[in-house]
DNA sequence: GTTAGCACTTAGGCACGTCGAGTGCTAACA
DNA sequence: TGTTAGCACTCGACGTGCCTAAGTGCTAAC
């Protein structure tokens, strides 16, 4: 019994089954394919693969289909990553091209995503951590909320509503305005930590408590701020397949609606050498997404946010992983260096 | 037969057909409910209620079931609107106290708004006419891409990048700031496109057209801006309420990933007496919704905006109209008069 | 206008047999 | 030792026929 030929054996099933959505018996792989051998051979094979755990009979006299194990290995080491058709190449070209602002990019680019896979999208909001700051504007809006708005030279602009503890009156607010800004205008958000402390001295110690919370969320907003954000679409591709999810998409809808599920999934996959990372089934966390994989890799000017795809167990793999990755190219160039 | 007596097995039929799912027959009718006559007599009854187009049978030896008109007909003449029970208010009140931003007050109602409804929440932004600009910044991004920020005083923050046309510089793009800030800072959002022409005209010729195109990317900002987004929760209960959509509930994802149809359908919405407007299955323009129905209300400072729910048309109307209105009431008296 | 009674219709469940796909095993073969 | 042919066996899918329960519409009496 060769090792090369039970793995041959392996790629043909996942092939079979992720075309048909049916198992597949031994008769049928061996006119499908054109392996050497007879079906007896393919029988003895596949006996082997389920001793390994990596193919699973439903029952006794139906075909066999990939395990989460047998997907792993399909993965790992027998499939190699399809190349995009020209058409889909123009297609992500062009509709990328003529962005907006960041959050047009980076929703054109999760529709497109899903419509590519015909799978869900899912795009974290990129870290954008090299930014300067532009622009600091404190609103007040009642006697002691205060709207914070930062824009960073790279066009990221955000919000946050605070209570400063203290009335500091529309004067005071201003004052402590052009005090913020004037010192911190240019700082770099990554170094914004270090620059805060001495900003807030040097207020009159009267007024330092109101600092310091206005500090305080400033810092907030330049570091986690949207990060712990995403986009998603093509839910209703869910429906469509919903054979492959037994129990029911339920589960899955849920965890796409706990975006924090998500996030953590996303961020806690590792980088792949090969750029793509694929989590199989109960590979994931999390119990809803027992059935569901998830393809996603890193993009964006320092490769930290992560913009991915999730759809059933029973996925074309090699052509999702080119999907995701040819997106996420496309995608950290148009968002610069 | 008496008129009365109809109605009432109309909504005998309704109750029970929304707490079983199970067609209602004659019989079952006269056992749960004490109408003082025999089941032949309900049977008559119904045929009249279904030669009026109100109830159907499913199939000839089957109970009946509501059509939309028969839901309708139900909604505005026979139905009550439920009072929430105490709990259920003490949960919206303390729900959505101790609220940061806007955009985390609206997050938590339509949470909030699904969780009680255990149906799909949708809400809008909210119109902000009557704010006045509080603060321009213009950006420079590349050599004609400009980031503009607008900010009011009530807290709303809007963003777009634009193409002006012509390259200004970072000093004229300064200039061109302290120009329009000095001019438009206080005057209110819905005043803006008269304010701007002045604006305008009053800048040297040669930058002219990038100040008109930097003053329509400002009324852009002003006036749809945020209006058109709305935030979504709940899409998980579709999968739990599976066989209320007899197709799939595909079609119904679709229709809410397509933010324009259900945007278009809230504001389409006529204004109810009552308070709280229904649109039942077919009465939907969209035809993915044909056996949904949206409960929908307006809310805010000028009542404009609107938040709602999604759900089968086998729907319990009179709880989810009473949990709509007051959600809507809580959410205007917490945005403010 | 209401009621009782009855014939009629239909979905759904159950038992049954058949068919086909696919397996595992054994024995022969290279 | 690995491969092959053959065969008995298993099990789901499918079609058929049958029966029952539910519910209706209609008629005739009240």
């Amino acid at each position: 019994m060769s090792e090369p030929r039970k793995l041959e054996v392996l790629r043909a099933i996942v092939e079979d089954y992720v075309h048909s959505r049916e198992p597949v018996g031994s008769k049928a792989l061996v006119e499908r394919h054109h392996l050497g051998v007879s079906s007896a051979t393919i029988r003895n094979d596949m006996a082997a693969l389920e001793d390994e755990g990596l193919i699973t009979a439903p029952h006794t006299s139906a075909g066999r289909i990939p395990t989460d194990k047998g997907y792993r290995l399909f993965v790992d080491q027998i499939s190699a990553v399809k190349p995009l058709s020209p058409a889909e190449k123009k297609a992500i070209q062009s509709l990328l091209e003529g962005s907006d602002d960041l959050d047009d990019v980076l929703d054109r680019t999760v529709r497109l995503l899903s419509q590519l896979t015909n799978q869900v999208a899912v795009v974290q909001y990129p870290h954008l951590s090299r930014a300067t700051i532009r622009h600091i504007e404190f609103v007040l809006l009642a006697p002691r909320q205060v709207l914070l708005v930062l824009i960073a030279t790279t066009g990221k602009v955000e919000q946050r509503v605070l209570d400063v503890g203290q009335d500091l009156g529309e004067d005071g607010i201003a004052a402590m305005r052009t005090h913020f800004l004037g010192s911190l205008a240019g700082t770099p958000l990554s170094r914004l930590a270090q620059s805060l402390p001495g900003v807030v001295f040097s207020v009159a110690p009267g007024q330092r408590a109101a600092a310091q919370a206005l500090a305080q969320g400033l810092e907030t907003l330049a570091h986690s701020s949207r990060e712990d954000r995403m986009v998603m679409a093509g839910t209703a591709n869910l429906a469509r397949s919903n054979v492959d999810f037994p129990l029911s998409i339920g589960p899955v809808l849920e965890a796409l609606e706990e975006q924090v599920v998500l996030l953590r999934l996303l961020s806690d996959m590792a980088q792949d050498p090969r750029g793509v990372t694929v989590s199989i089934g109960r590979e994931n966390p999390y119990d809803g997404l027992a059935e569901a994989s998830v393809v996603a890799t890193a993009y964006g000017p320092d490769s930290t946010a992560k913009i991915g795809v999730l759809g059933p167990t029973r996925m074309d793999y090699p052509t999702t992983m080119a999907a995701v990755r040819a997106v996420a190219r496309y995608l950290s160039r148009i968002l610069g260096p």
